[in-house]
DNA sequence: CCATAACTTGAGGTTCTCCTCAACTTGAGA
DNA sequence: TCTCAAGTTGAGGAGAACCTCAAGTTATGG
């Protein structure tokens, strides 16, 4: 790759990185293009589609989610690390209201390695008391779409409320609070599928 | 008013209600007025905003939603009321992704009296220890905006699961799983405004 | 049955975003 | 320095949705 498209692919990204942070995934790609200060010609030679260009700017992020459950299988505490894995994925999508918007659509499922990871803290928070014993991998979506509608609403007007709502949520999962639940858990696919939805 | 006109008005709020409730708030007015057979000068005839033509579709909504808040208020344990309250809220949102779009930007502190009402109902709930003494009026918009978020995504794949979700954010706001908040609730006009922005 | 106010119609202007491609420019290897 | 593959450009076509208004139609009271 020449040097001057070298250039302009990383003004482009800084460009994408910014504006979706601040407005979502939906800003306008001329937008994008202007504010990079390139012709929307050359955005589209680098990202063919709209997905690769979000792709190429959360490129690092399934990594971090990765980290961020390896962190909490770490820690000693299994309650406090499923807690903590669950707020770092918020810090996240308040972060950034683009991954707010994409996490919400793959997260939860994200892949093979961080499911199984998400998998391993909800099981070891659960064999320790500090998780309710029925709820599943696939309830987290919830508070994932949860999180990330609050956020979504309150960013601009209210930057931190969604701690409270992901607090009353964690609250929601302990075993002391728990009452039955009316109905079965989302199928992996059925998950999936909810999450194309968005 | 003439005749005619009062038909096509009825033919084409029957047709917005219809496809409202399937499709959400932003299906294109083109396509409600084509669905009511007339033609889009009528429709911008009879409703000269789409929110002329959402408010009269979701009219009779707000009393409802009254009608649910003094239910509520009527049923003996205080802590059933509370629950049966919000879960008639989010069946009206589950039952309509119409009114599942508008709830996001209304329910919780529509005009006065409904509003007034929740406040009852939550007070009454905290007095009989039902309910968490740190939670505020305001924090009712979590479950809402929580609970239609997970409608939008589920309702064609997983038409009941909201109910999961409704559950887990009750349990949270019982005593007994109760840890202290990490922050302050939002006010009523960062509420309100985060409502705007939806 | 007439006059007319009330109503309906839909083509077309406007705006927005997406996406393409023919013509031009430039970096870098020979 | 020269050549040309690699890269850039931006006007403009396509499509979706919004909204208007001049021309035509119809209900209704007299």
């Amino acid at each position: 790759m020449r040097k001057d498209a070298v250039h302009n692919r990383e003004r482009l990204l800084r460009a994408a990185r910014e504006l979706f942070a601040d407005r979502g995934l939906d800003v306008p790609l001329e937008e994008i293009a202007r504010s990079a200060g390139v012709s929307i010609g050359t955005l589209y030679n680098r990202f063919p589609t709209r997905d690769a260009l979000v792709e190429a700017v959360f490129a690092d992020r399934a990594a971090t989610v990765t980290e961020l459950a390896e962190r909490a299988l770490a820690m000693d505490d299994a309650g406090e690390g499923f807690a903590a894995f669950l707020t770092g994925v918020c810090e996240l999508q308040a972060a950034d209201l683009g991954y707010n918007d994409l996490a919400a659509r793959t997260v939860t499922v994200d892949g093979d390695r961080g499911f199984g990871l998400m998998g391993q803290i909800l099981e070891r928070a659960r064999r320790s008391g500090h998780l309710r014993g029925d709820v599943t991998l696939t309830d987290m979506a919830f508070v994932v779409w949860g999180v990330a509608a609050t956020v979504k609403a309150t960013s601009k007007v209210a930057p931190g409320v969604w701690r409270r709502h992901l607090a009353l949520a964690l609250d929601g999962l302990r075993p002391a609070a728990a009452r039955p639940l009316p109905v079965p858990p989302m199928s992996t696919e059925q998950t999936r599928a909810a999450m194309r939805e968005c």
